[in-house]
DNA sequence: CAAAGGTAGTTGCACACGCAACTACATTAG
DNA sequence: CTAATGTAGTTGCGTGTGCAACTACCTTTG
């Protein structure tokens, strides 16, 4: 068994539980663990979260579109020539490959989304936003935006806003590295 | 129609897209809104509570539960009795009424959590974790601490956690009025 | 007290998603 | 060039969850 510092390992999430007694060290302990504010921090982020998706959740299926169909129109038209390929969409929106495909299936369906071969990589589609995709988003759009000003941007002091998005920002480079830096350029970087 | 000033009704969500010129105002508003940094600080906000639920996700079902199930059962333990209405339940924990139901199912078929009769009002249980359930909880709750340590608080200045946490105390006072202040004591107001 | 309406919780159904297995292509080793 | 290994995307299957309908109970109104 590793030693304690083996918790600094960040490969394995198990070696978290080195430092658990799981008894022994008493009832107290654990009492103690319950209102901890480590605890408590971490709940009101997700609380928030889900608060914050709930709020705006449903304008976007006013339009008929799941907050996760929105999310993956909305990397496609941020992205330059509305196009990105299939993995990396996946990984963006946080879906795993089959869950992408059969959302792809459906937006494609309705004529939101199509799939183009990848010229430089037989294997791999893009995703590319249709016109018509383009036109949903521009109907969706604002209104999401006026309902994320209304509930987080509004509710919170420039100060404030700008000190909440260092610390995600922070909290974001140890726990989603690759999302990182430079939002990676639409397709591949081959020729345009 | 309701004129843009009704923008500031909460009730409806859909007086959002009153602002919504939807077309007319032409692409460029439609480009501007792609990169505004609300709408960066709201997918920063989600990127990063999706990244730290799986941070800490791991380790949780290395437990054998499912990240709603250990929520349910961090609930019931930090309830006075360890017990807590299904519905107050299921509010707290973000799930409908069936979802919990079934949910509560699991545990319940697993010997972590047990239904009461509510003595008080005929129709409602009472949901209670059992001792194995603090066990279990007992078992998980000191590597859950440590993870969150590690990918969150750990990752922040002491102030800029402060500040964090303030700024989505504020956020949640509007989204999510009600898990405002007391916290609501475990079951209800009537004699323990 | 009786009737009407509201609330708590459970079940039928539909569906979105993850995992594992598979195909097709790419890449590297020999 | 051929073989072995790795990667992109799709499908079969199981499952967790929301919605709508239902039952049982409470509450309010006459």
């Amino acid at each position: 068994m590793p030693e304690l510092a083996d918790i600094t390992n960040p490969d394995v999430d198990a070696t978290a539980d080195a430092a658990a007694p799981a008894d022994g060290t008493g009832l107290g302990a654990f009492e103690a663990l319950l209102h901890d504010e480590r605890l408590t921090a971490a709940g009101l982020l997700f609380e928030v979260a889900a608060g914050l998706e709930a709020a705006l959740g449903s304008q976007i299926d006013g339009h008929g579109l799941a907050l996760s169909e929105f999310e993956v129109l909305l990397r496609l038209v941020r992205s330059p020539g509305g196009q990105l390929r299939m993995s990396d969409l996946a990984r963006q929106v946080n879906l795993s490959s089959s869950g992408l495909t059969r959302l792809a299936d459906r937006l494609e369906a309705r004529g939101l989304l199509e799939r183009r071969a990848c010229p430089t990589d037989g294997r791999g589609s893009n995703a590319l936003v249709t016109a018509e995709g383009r036109t949903v988003m521009a109907a969706v759009l604002p209104g999401h935006v006026a309902l994320v000003e209304r509930w987080l941007t509004s509710a919170l002091e420039p100060a404030q806003l700008q000190a909440l998005t260092g610390a995600l920002r922070a909290v974001r480079a140890g726990v989603r590295p690759d999302a990182e830096a430079g939002a990676r350029t639409g397709v591949a970087p081959g020729p345009a």
